[in-house]
DNA sequence: GAGTGGTCTAGACCACGCA
DNA sequence: GCGTGGTCTAGACCACTCT
Protein backbone atom coordinates (compact mmCIF):
# COMPACT_ATOMS: atom_id res chain seq x y z
CA UNK A 1 0.00 0.00 0.00
CA UNK A 2 1.27 2.85 -0.74
CA UNK A 3 0.96 6.22 1.18
CA UNK A 4 1.89 8.80 -0.87
CA UNK A 5 -0.98 8.44 -3.09
CA UNK A 6 -1.58 11.77 -4.72
CA UNK A 7 -4.94 13.42 -2.85
CA UNK A 8 -5.78 16.83 -5.09
CA UNK A 9 -6.90 19.50 -2.34
CA UNK A 10 -10.23 20.94 -2.90
CA UNK A 11 -9.78 24.55 -3.85
CA UNK A 12 -7.15 22.84 -6.73
CA UNK A 13 -10.50 21.00 -8.17
CA UNK A 14 -12.57 23.68 -8.40
CA UNK A 15 -10.31 26.12 -9.77
CA UNK A 16 -9.31 23.43 -12.42
CA UNK A 17 -13.15 23.37 -13.01
CA UNK A 18 -13.43 26.60 -13.21
CA UNK A 19 -10.29 27.25 -15.53
CA UNK A 20 -12.04 24.43 -17.56
CA UNK A 21 -14.94 26.59 -18.01
CA UNK A 22 -14.27 29.63 -18.78
CA UNK A 23 -10.89 27.87 -21.37
CA UNK A 24 -14.46 25.98 -22.83
CA UNK A 25 -16.35 29.40 -23.08
CA UNK A 26 -19.09 27.53 -20.49
CA UNK A 27 -18.14 30.98 -19.02
CA UNK A 28 -17.30 34.12 -21.36
CA UNK A 29 -15.52 37.27 -21.11
CA UNK A 30 -17.39 39.91 -19.21
CA UNK A 31 -19.58 37.32 -17.80
CA UNK A 32 -20.13 37.27 -13.77
CA UNK A 33 -19.26 33.80 -12.19
CA UNK A 34 -21.55 32.38 -9.69
CA UNK A 35 -21.13 34.33 -6.15
CA UNK A 36 -18.63 32.71 -3.22
CA UNK A 37 -21.84 31.91 -1.77
CA UNK A 38 -23.27 30.48 -4.48
CA UNK A 39 -20.41 28.61 -5.05
CA UNK A 40 -20.19 27.10 -1.64
CA UNK A 41 -23.40 25.91 -1.72
CA UNK A 42 -23.08 24.22 -5.04
CA UNK A 43 -19.90 22.07 -3.88
CA UNK A 44 -20.39 21.95 -0.18
CA UNK A 45 -17.34 24.30 0.46
CA UNK A 46 -16.57 27.02 3.34
CA UNK A 47 -15.99 30.18 1.56
CA UNK A 48 -12.25 30.21 2.79
CA UNK A 49 -11.97 27.08 0.66
CA UNK A 50 -13.49 28.77 -2.66
CA UNK A 51 -11.54 32.31 -2.28
CA UNK A 52 -8.86 30.30 -2.74
CA UNK A 53 -9.50 28.96 -5.89
CA UNK A 54 -10.79 32.26 -6.82
CA UNK A 55 -8.06 34.19 -5.95
CA UNK A 56 -5.79 31.71 -7.68
CA UNK A 57 -7.88 32.28 -11.05
CA UNK A 58 -7.46 35.92 -10.34
CA UNK A 59 -3.55 35.29 -10.12
CA UNK A 60 -3.80 33.66 -13.42
CA UNK A 61 -5.84 36.06 -14.96
CA UNK A 62 -8.60 34.50 -15.57
CA UNK A 63 -11.18 36.55 -13.36
CA UNK A 64 -11.38 39.71 -11.91
CA UNK A 65 -13.35 40.77 -8.47
CA UNK A 66 -15.10 43.29 -8.04
CA UNK A 67 -15.89 43.90 -4.15
CA UNK A 68 -19.99 44.49 -3.80
CA UNK A 69 -20.52 43.09 -7.48
CA UNK A 70 -18.83 39.99 -8.09
CA UNK A 71 -16.12 38.15 -9.98
CA UNK A 72 -15.81 38.58 -13.77
CA UNK A 73 -14.23 36.28 -16.51
CA UNK A 74 -11.15 38.75 -17.65
CA UNK A 75 -11.05 39.49 -21.63
CA UNK A 76 -7.55 37.86 -22.78
CA UNK A 77 -5.82 40.41 -24.88
CA UNK A 78 -4.94 38.05 -28.08
CA UNK A 79 -1.87 40.01 -28.49
CA UNK A 80 -0.35 39.02 -25.02
CA UNK A 81 0.91 35.17 -23.66
CA UNK A 82 0.57 34.14 -20.52
CA UNK A 83 3.66 34.01 -19.10
CA UNK A 84 3.36 33.87 -15.15
CA UNK A 85 0.53 31.81 -15.22
CA UNK A 86 0.77 28.12 -14.29
CA UNK A 87 -1.62 26.68 -16.93
CA UNK A 88 1.10 27.53 -19.61
CA UNK A 89 1.60 29.52 -22.83
CA UNK A 90 -1.16 27.73 -24.47
CA UNK A 91 -4.34 29.62 -23.40
CA UNK A 92 -3.63 32.77 -23.24
CA UNK A 93 -3.47 33.25 -27.43
CA UNK A 94 -6.06 30.26 -27.95
CA UNK A 95 -5.37 26.80 -28.39
CA UNK A 96 -6.84 27.12 -32.13
CA UNK A 97 -3.60 29.04 -33.02
CA UNK A 98 -0.54 27.85 -31.25
CA UNK A 99 1.65 24.72 -32.92
CA UNK A 100 4.22 23.25 -31.60
CA UNK A 101 7.07 21.39 -33.04
CA UNK A 102 9.62 19.20 -31.46
CA UNK A 103 12.98 20.44 -32.89
CA UNK A 104 14.20 17.53 -30.50
CA UNK A 105 13.04 14.70 -28.74
CA UNK A 106 12.68 13.98 -25.10
CA UNK A 107 16.34 12.54 -24.65
CA UNK A 108 17.71 10.82 -21.59
CA UNK A 109 21.25 13.01 -21.11
CA UNK A 110 24.09 14.57 -18.96
CA UNK A 111 22.79 17.70 -17.46
CA UNK A 112 24.79 20.67 -19.22
CA UNK A 113 27.47 22.30 -16.66
CA UNK A 114 27.18 25.06 -15.84
CA UNK A 115 23.28 24.58 -15.55
CA UNK A 116 21.34 27.98 -15.04
CA UNK A 117 20.21 26.92 -11.87
CA UNK A 118 21.68 24.98 -9.07
CA UNK A 119 20.56 21.42 -8.98
CA UNK A 120 20.81 18.72 -5.78
CA UNK A 121 23.08 15.94 -5.95
CA UNK A 122 19.73 13.76 -6.73
CA UNK A 123 19.23 15.87 -9.76
CA UNK A 124 22.38 15.72 -11.06
CA UNK A 125 23.20 11.85 -10.60
CA UNK A 126 19.28 10.91 -12.01
CA UNK A 127 20.06 12.81 -15.49
CA UNK A 128 18.54 15.09 -17.31
CA UNK A 129 15.65 14.56 -19.81
CA UNK A 130 16.36 17.09 -22.21
CA UNK A 131 13.37 18.84 -25.10
CA UNK A 132 13.61 20.93 -27.31
CA UNK A 133 10.33 22.76 -29.13
CA UNK A 134 9.34 25.36 -31.29
CA UNK A 135 6.30 27.14 -31.15
CA UNK A 136 4.10 29.07 -33.35
CA UNK A 137 1.26 31.39 -33.38
CA UNK A 138 -0.85 31.18 -36.67
CA UNK A 139 2.25 29.78 -38.11
CA UNK A 140 5.11 32.47 -37.12
CA UNK A 141 7.63 31.00 -34.52
CA UNK A 142 7.40 32.45 -31.60
CA UNK A 143 9.13 30.90 -28.73
CA UNK A 144 12.20 28.84 -28.88
CA UNK A 145 12.40 26.64 -25.73
CA UNK A 146 14.58 23.77 -24.13
CA UNK A 147 13.24 21.93 -21.10
CA UNK A 148 15.34 20.09 -18.78
CA UNK A 149 13.43 17.32 -16.53
CA UNK A 150 15.48 15.30 -13.72
CA UNK A 151 15.20 11.73 -14.93
CA UNK A 152 12.66 10.34 -11.71
CA UNK A 153 10.25 8.48 -11.85
CA UNK A 154 8.90 9.56 -15.41
CA UNK A 155 8.37 5.90 -16.88
CA UNK A 156 7.89 5.87 -20.62
CA UNK A 157 8.55 9.79 -20.80
CA UNK A 158 11.31 9.60 -23.63
CA UNK A 159 8.85 7.33 -25.82
CA UNK A 160 5.96 9.95 -25.53
CA UNK A 161 5.08 11.75 -28.63
CA UNK A 162 4.85 15.53 -27.50
CA UNK A 163 3.81 17.15 -31.03
CA UNK A 164 1.54 20.02 -30.42
CA UNK A 165 0.80 19.08 -27.03
CA UNK A 166 1.37 21.21 -23.94
CA UNK A 167 4.06 19.81 -21.74
CA UNK A 168 2.10 21.00 -19.00
CA UNK A 169 -0.79 18.97 -19.92
CA UNK A 170 1.15 15.96 -20.93
CA UNK A 171 2.72 15.48 -17.19
CA UNK A 172 -0.75 16.59 -15.55
CA UNK A 173 -2.71 14.00 -17.28
CA UNK A 174 -0.09 10.89 -17.68
CA UNK A 175 1.89 12.07 -14.47
CA UNK A 176 -0.46 13.69 -12.27
CA UNK A 177 2.48 16.69 -11.86
CA UNK A 178 0.95 20.11 -11.40
CA UNK A 179 3.01 22.94 -11.44
CA UNK A 180 2.11 24.86 -8.95
CA UNK A 181 4.81 27.80 -8.85
CA UNK A 182 8.36 28.86 -9.80
CA UNK A 183 10.43 31.79 -10.55
CA UNK A 184 12.74 33.26 -13.50
CA UNK A 185 15.55 35.60 -15.00
CA UNK A 186 14.52 37.51 -17.54
CA UNK A 187 17.00 39.33 -20.13
CA UNK A 188 16.89 41.11 -23.27
CA UNK A 189 19.73 39.67 -25.55
CA UNK A 190 21.06 39.76 -29.07
CA UNK A 191 19.99 36.61 -30.85
CA UNK A 192 22.58 34.25 -31.37
CA UNK A 193 22.92 32.47 -34.71
CA UNK A 194 20.33 29.07 -33.84
CA UNK A 195 17.71 31.34 -32.19
CA UNK A 196 17.27 33.83 -34.85
CA UNK A 197 17.52 30.91 -37.66
CA UNK A 198 14.46 28.83 -35.21
CA UNK A 199 12.84 32.25 -34.70
CA UNK A 200 13.30 33.59 -38.32
CA UNK A 201 14.50 36.77 -37.30
CA UNK A 202 18.02 38.86 -37.65
CA UNK A 203 20.92 37.48 -36.14
CA UNK A 204 21.17 39.81 -32.80
CA UNK A 205 17.67 41.17 -33.38
CA UNK A 206 16.89 41.60 -29.59
CA UNK A 207 15.33 38.53 -27.94
CA UNK A 208 13.52 37.74 -24.66
CA UNK A 209 15.48 35.09 -22.83
CA UNK A 210 13.40 33.27 -19.69
CA UNK A 211 15.28 31.13 -17.47
CA UNK A 212 12.62 29.45 -15.38
CA UNK A 213 12.87 26.85 -12.87
CA UNK A 214 9.19 25.18 -12.24
CA UNK A 215 8.19 23.82 -8.85
CA UNK A 216 5.61 21.36 -9.23
CA UNK A 217 3.24 19.18 -6.20
CA UNK A 218 5.39 16.15 -6.36
CA UNK A 219 7.25 17.15 -3.42
CA UNK A 220 10.32 18.37 -4.26
CA UNK A 221 10.28 18.08 -7.90
CA UNK A 222 11.44 21.10 -10.36
CA UNK A 223 11.73 20.95 -14.07
CA UNK A 224 13.56 24.19 -16.29
CA UNK A 225 13.54 25.68 -19.07
CA UNK A 226 14.88 28.07 -21.27
CA UNK A 227 13.22 30.02 -22.97
CA UNK A 228 13.61 32.63 -26.27
CA UNK A 229 10.84 34.56 -27.71
CA UNK A 230 10.66 37.43 -30.54
CA UNK A 231 8.58 39.95 -29.23
CA UNK A 232 8.00 41.80 -32.27
CA UNK A 233 4.58 40.69 -32.67
CA UNK A 234 3.51 39.16 -29.23
CA UNK A 235 4.72 40.98 -26.10
CA UNK A 236 4.39 38.38 -22.53
CA UNK A 237 2.28 39.80 -20.06
CA UNK A 238 1.98 38.56 -16.41
CA UNK A 239 0.39 39.69 -13.32
CA UNK A 240 1.70 39.95 -9.70
CA UNK B 1 -16.65 63.43 9.21
CA UNK B 2 -15.13 61.10 6.42
CA UNK B 3 -16.56 58.08 6.72
CA UNK B 4 -13.35 56.76 3.69
CA UNK B 5 -11.01 56.07 6.70
CA UNK B 6 -8.15 54.64 5.51
CA UNK B 7 -8.58 51.12 7.25
CA UNK B 8 -5.05 48.77 7.48
CA UNK B 9 -6.04 45.12 7.68
CA UNK B 10 -4.39 43.22 10.10
CA UNK B 11 -2.52 40.49 8.08
CA UNK B 12 -0.72 43.57 6.01
CA UNK B 13 0.29 45.71 9.00
CA UNK B 14 2.10 42.24 10.15
CA UNK B 15 3.30 41.60 6.55
CA UNK B 16 4.56 45.58 6.53
CA UNK B 17 6.38 44.60 9.80
CA UNK B 18 8.13 41.03 9.05
CA UNK B 19 9.23 43.02 5.78
CA UNK B 20 11.31 45.55 7.48
CA UNK B 21 12.41 43.45 10.33
CA UNK B 22 13.66 40.90 7.11
CA UNK B 23 15.25 44.59 5.31
CA UNK B 24 16.49 45.97 8.42
CA UNK B 25 18.41 42.74 8.90
CA UNK B 26 16.60 41.53 12.61
CA UNK B 27 16.10 38.37 10.33
CA UNK B 28 18.66 37.16 8.21
CA UNK B 29 18.98 35.43 4.80
CA UNK B 30 18.81 31.67 6.21
CA UNK B 31 16.88 32.67 9.63
CA UNK B 32 13.70 31.09 10.72
CA UNK B 33 10.87 33.47 11.20
CA UNK B 34 8.62 32.34 14.77
CA UNK B 35 6.55 29.80 13.22
CA UNK B 36 2.99 30.46 12.14
CA UNK B 37 1.28 29.74 15.20
CA UNK B 38 3.85 31.69 17.47
CA UNK B 39 2.83 34.50 15.13
CA UNK B 40 -0.60 34.33 15.76
CA UNK B 41 -0.21 34.38 19.90
CA UNK B 42 2.80 37.25 19.38
CA UNK B 43 -0.06 39.39 17.71
CA UNK B 44 -3.41 38.32 18.82
CA UNK B 45 -4.06 36.99 15.29
CA UNK B 46 -5.84 33.98 13.88
CA UNK B 47 -3.42 32.12 11.72
CA UNK B 48 -5.30 32.56 8.70
CA UNK B 49 -4.68 36.19 9.01
CA UNK B 50 -0.98 35.07 9.51
CA UNK B 51 -0.80 32.94 6.84
CA UNK B 52 -2.12 35.53 4.55
CA UNK B 53 0.54 37.74 5.67
CA UNK B 54 2.87 35.11 4.87
CA UNK B 55 1.78 34.07 1.54
CA UNK B 56 2.58 37.77 0.45
CA UNK B 57 5.80 37.41 1.87
CA UNK B 58 6.55 34.26 -0.20
CA UNK B 59 5.15 35.72 -3.09
CA UNK B 60 7.62 38.74 -2.65
CA UNK B 61 10.31 35.98 -2.66
CA UNK B 62 11.48 37.25 1.27
CA UNK B 63 10.71 33.74 2.64
CA UNK B 64 10.44 30.16 1.80
CA UNK B 65 8.14 28.06 3.65
CA UNK B 66 8.99 23.83 4.58
CA UNK B 67 6.34 22.00 5.45
CA UNK B 68 7.55 20.55 9.02
CA UNK B 69 10.11 22.76 9.15
CA UNK B 70 8.97 26.21 9.11
CA UNK B 71 9.33 29.73 7.08
CA UNK B 72 13.29 30.67 5.99
CA UNK B 73 14.06 33.68 5.39
CA UNK B 74 15.34 33.74 1.21
CA UNK B 75 18.88 34.83 -0.26
CA UNK B 76 18.60 37.95 -2.38
CA UNK B 77 20.50 36.89 -5.49
CA UNK B 78 22.12 40.88 -5.82
CA UNK B 79 22.55 40.09 -9.53
CA UNK B 80 18.70 40.00 -10.00
CA UNK B 81 16.53 42.79 -9.83
CA UNK B 82 12.75 42.12 -8.12
CA UNK B 83 10.57 42.74 -10.68
CA UNK B 84 7.17 42.20 -9.38
CA UNK B 85 7.70 42.82 -6.04
CA UNK B 86 5.15 44.93 -4.74
CA UNK B 87 8.08 46.95 -2.50
CA UNK B 88 9.80 47.93 -5.29
CA UNK B 89 13.23 47.27 -7.18
CA UNK B 90 14.82 49.11 -4.39
CA UNK B 91 15.23 45.90 -1.72
CA UNK B 92 16.24 43.05 -3.93
CA UNK B 93 20.35 44.75 -4.63
CA UNK B 94 20.10 46.44 -1.67
CA UNK B 95 19.25 50.29 -0.53
CA UNK B 96 23.03 50.97 -0.78
CA UNK B 97 24.07 50.37 -4.17
CA UNK B 98 21.01 51.99 -5.56
CA UNK B 99 20.75 55.66 -6.37
CA UNK B 100 17.71 57.19 -8.21
CA UNK B 101 18.17 60.33 -10.29
CA UNK B 102 15.30 62.32 -11.22
CA UNK B 103 15.48 63.00 -15.00
CA UNK B 104 12.34 64.87 -15.20
CA UNK B 105 10.64 66.64 -11.90
CA UNK B 106 6.98 65.76 -11.27
CA UNK B 107 5.02 67.64 -14.05
CA UNK B 108 1.01 67.93 -14.67
CA UNK B 109 0.64 67.29 -18.40
CA UNK B 110 -1.62 65.88 -20.67
CA UNK B 111 -1.93 62.33 -21.04
CA UNK B 112 -0.17 60.62 -23.96
CA UNK B 113 -2.39 59.72 -27.19
CA UNK B 114 -2.21 57.21 -27.64
CA UNK B 115 -1.48 55.80 -23.90
CA UNK B 116 -0.16 52.39 -23.67
CA UNK B 117 -3.02 51.20 -21.21
CA UNK B 118 -6.61 51.91 -21.42
CA UNK B 119 -7.67 54.72 -19.31
CA UNK B 120 -11.36 55.56 -17.59
CA UNK B 121 -12.85 59.28 -18.66
CA UNK B 122 -12.09 59.96 -14.77
CA UNK B 123 -8.51 59.44 -15.55
CA UNK B 124 -8.36 61.18 -18.32
CA UNK B 125 -9.85 64.50 -17.36
CA UNK B 126 -7.86 64.45 -14.20
CA UNK B 127 -4.27 65.12 -16.39
CA UNK B 128 -1.26 62.98 -15.47
CA UNK B 129 1.57 63.59 -13.36
CA UNK B 130 4.37 62.53 -14.98
CA UNK B 131 8.24 61.73 -13.42
CA UNK B 132 11.19 60.48 -15.28
CA UNK B 133 13.44 58.76 -13.22
CA UNK B 134 17.42 57.18 -14.41
CA UNK B 135 18.44 54.36 -11.38
CA UNK B 136 21.66 53.02 -11.18
CA UNK B 137 22.88 49.92 -9.74
CA UNK B 138 26.81 51.01 -9.01
CA UNK B 139 26.89 54.28 -10.24
CA UNK B 140 25.89 52.13 -13.73
CA UNK B 141 22.61 53.26 -15.12
CA UNK B 142 20.18 50.39 -15.60
CA UNK B 143 16.70 51.33 -15.41
CA UNK B 144 15.55 54.72 -17.19
CA UNK B 145 11.50 54.97 -16.27
CA UNK B 146 8.70 57.36 -16.82
CA UNK B 147 5.81 57.06 -14.79
CA UNK B 148 1.84 58.43 -15.03
CA UNK B 149 0.30 59.09 -12.06
CA UNK B 150 -3.65 60.16 -12.46
CA UNK B 151 -3.73 63.69 -10.96
CA UNK B 152 -6.74 62.52 -8.44
CA UNK B 153 -6.24 63.97 -4.66
CA UNK B 154 -2.45 64.30 -4.34
CA UNK B 155 -1.71 67.38 -2.90
CA UNK B 156 1.65 68.90 -3.60
CA UNK B 157 2.70 66.25 -4.87
CA UNK B 158 4.53 68.13 -8.01
CA UNK B 159 6.73 69.49 -5.56
CA UNK B 160 8.33 66.51 -3.52
CA UNK B 161 11.78 66.82 -3.70
CA UNK B 162 12.22 62.39 -5.41
CA UNK B 163 15.71 62.40 -5.35
CA UNK B 164 17.07 58.83 -4.23
CA UNK B 165 13.30 57.80 -2.95
CA UNK B 166 11.50 55.61 -3.43
CA UNK B 167 8.54 56.21 -5.56
CA UNK B 168 6.49 53.44 -3.52
CA UNK B 169 7.95 55.02 -0.31
CA UNK B 170 6.59 58.19 -1.11
CA UNK B 171 3.46 57.07 -2.50
CA UNK B 172 3.40 54.86 1.26
CA UNK B 173 4.30 57.53 4.13
CA UNK B 174 2.51 60.78 2.13
CA UNK B 175 -0.54 59.43 0.79
CA UNK B 176 -1.07 56.10 2.74
CA UNK B 177 -0.97 54.31 -0.64
CA UNK B 178 -0.20 51.36 -1.30
CA UNK B 179 0.36 49.03 -4.12
CA UNK B 180 -1.36 45.47 -3.96
CA UNK B 181 -0.99 44.47 -7.16
CA UNK B 182 -0.77 44.87 -11.09
CA UNK B 183 0.08 43.99 -14.89
CA UNK B 184 2.76 44.02 -17.38
CA UNK B 185 3.59 43.58 -20.82
CA UNK B 186 7.37 42.47 -21.55
CA UNK B 187 8.98 42.77 -24.83
CA UNK B 188 12.70 42.70 -25.89
CA UNK B 189 12.98 45.77 -28.33
CA UNK B 190 16.59 47.54 -29.32
CA UNK B 191 17.52 50.79 -27.90
CA UNK B 192 16.62 53.77 -29.26
CA UNK B 193 18.67 56.95 -29.55
CA UNK B 194 17.25 58.46 -25.93
CA UNK B 195 17.05 55.00 -23.96
CA UNK B 196 20.51 53.94 -25.46
CA UNK B 197 21.93 57.44 -24.03
CA UNK B 198 20.33 57.33 -21.01
CA UNK B 199 21.71 53.40 -20.18
CA UNK B 200 25.14 54.36 -21.81
CA UNK B 201 24.55 51.22 -24.13
CA UNK B 202 25.13 51.28 -28.22
CA UNK B 203 22.02 52.41 -29.96
CA UNK B 204 20.14 49.27 -31.25
CA UNK B 205 21.09 47.56 -28.57
CA UNK B 206 18.38 44.89 -26.85
CA UNK B 207 16.80 46.77 -23.99
CA UNK B 208 14.15 44.81 -21.86
CA UNK B 209 10.99 47.02 -22.50
CA UNK B 210 8.34 47.07 -19.78
CA UNK B 211 4.89 48.44 -19.56
CA UNK B 212 3.59 48.30 -15.79
CA UNK B 213 0.01 49.08 -14.75
CA UNK B 214 -0.16 49.47 -10.68
CA UNK B 215 -3.00 48.98 -9.11
CA UNK B 216 -3.28 50.32 -5.05
CA UNK B 217 -5.44 50.13 -2.22
CA UNK B 218 -7.00 53.40 -3.27
CA UNK B 219 -10.50 52.27 -4.21
CA UNK B 220 -9.76 52.06 -8.46
CA UNK B 221 -6.66 54.41 -8.29
CA UNK B 222 -3.95 52.80 -10.65
CA UNK B 223 -0.64 54.26 -11.88
CA UNK B 224 1.89 53.46 -14.68
CA UNK B 225 5.19 52.86 -15.80
CA UNK B 226 6.61 52.45 -19.11
CA UNK B 227 10.12 51.15 -17.88
CA UNK B 228 13.47 50.41 -19.79
CA UNK B 229 16.70 47.94 -18.48
CA UNK B 230 19.97 47.38 -19.62
CA UNK B 231 19.80 43.53 -18.86
CA UNK B 232 23.64 43.03 -19.73
CA UNK B 233 24.85 42.88 -16.46
CA UNK B 234 21.26 42.72 -14.20
CA UNK B 235 18.32 40.82 -15.09
CA UNK B 236 15.01 40.98 -13.74
CA UNK B 237 13.58 38.10 -11.75
CA UNK B 238 10.14 37.41 -10.87
CA UNK B 239 7.87 34.79 -9.02
CA UNK B 240 5.04 33.10 -10.02
C1' DG C 1 -32.03 46.73 2.00
C1' DA C 2 -30.07 42.83 -0.15
C1' DG C 3 -26.16 40.81 -2.04
C1' DT C 4 -21.27 40.97 -2.97
C1' DG C 5 -16.43 40.38 -1.94
C1' DG C 6 -12.78 41.71 2.06
C1' DT C 7 -11.39 40.59 6.46
C1' DC C 8 -11.23 37.82 10.57
C1' DT C 9 -11.99 34.28 14.28
C1' DA C 10 -11.40 29.78 16.66
C1' DG C 11 -11.19 25.93 16.13
C1' DA C 12 -10.00 21.05 13.34
C1' DC C 13 -7.37 17.19 10.94
C1' DC C 14 -3.62 16.02 7.95
C1' DA C 15 1.24 15.02 5.90
C1' DC C 16 5.71 16.06 6.61
C1' DG C 17 10.53 16.82 9.01
C1' DC C 18 13.07 16.01 12.62
C1' DA C 19 14.85 14.10 16.87
C1' DG D 1 6.05 12.02 19.27
C1' DC D 2 5.89 16.63 18.49
C1' DG D 3 5.89 20.86 16.05
C1' DT D 4 5.58 22.53 11.40
C1' DG D 5 3.01 24.25 7.51
C1' DG D 6 -1.24 22.66 4.26
C1' DT D 7 -5.98 22.26 4.08
C1' DC D 8 -10.65 23.00 5.69
C1' DT D 9 -14.92 24.26 8.37
C1' DA D 10 -18.69 27.31 10.02
C1' DG D 11 -19.52 30.87 11.34
C1' DA D 12 -18.97 36.54 11.90
C1' DC D 13 -18.81 41.65 10.78
C1' DC D 14 -17.61 45.10 7.47
C1' DA D 15 -17.54 48.23 3.19
C1' DC D 16 -19.06 48.41 -1.07
C1' DT D 17 -22.50 48.30 -5.25
C1' DC D 18 -26.87 48.21 -7.01
C1' DT D 19 -31.75 48.98 -6.80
Amino acid sequence: MRMDELHIPRYRKIYEMLRRHIEEGVYQEGDFLPSENELCKLHNLARPTVRQALDALVKDGYIKKHRGKGSIVSRKDPKAIGILSIVGTTSAVGRHNLQTKILTPPTLEQWEEPFFYKLSNREKESGCIRLERLRLVKEVPVFYDINYLPNINLPRFTSRKMENKSLFEVLRKNYKIDVIGGDQRIRAIPAKEKVARYLQIAEGAPVLHLQRKLETNRNGYCFYSSLYCNTEEYSLYGKF
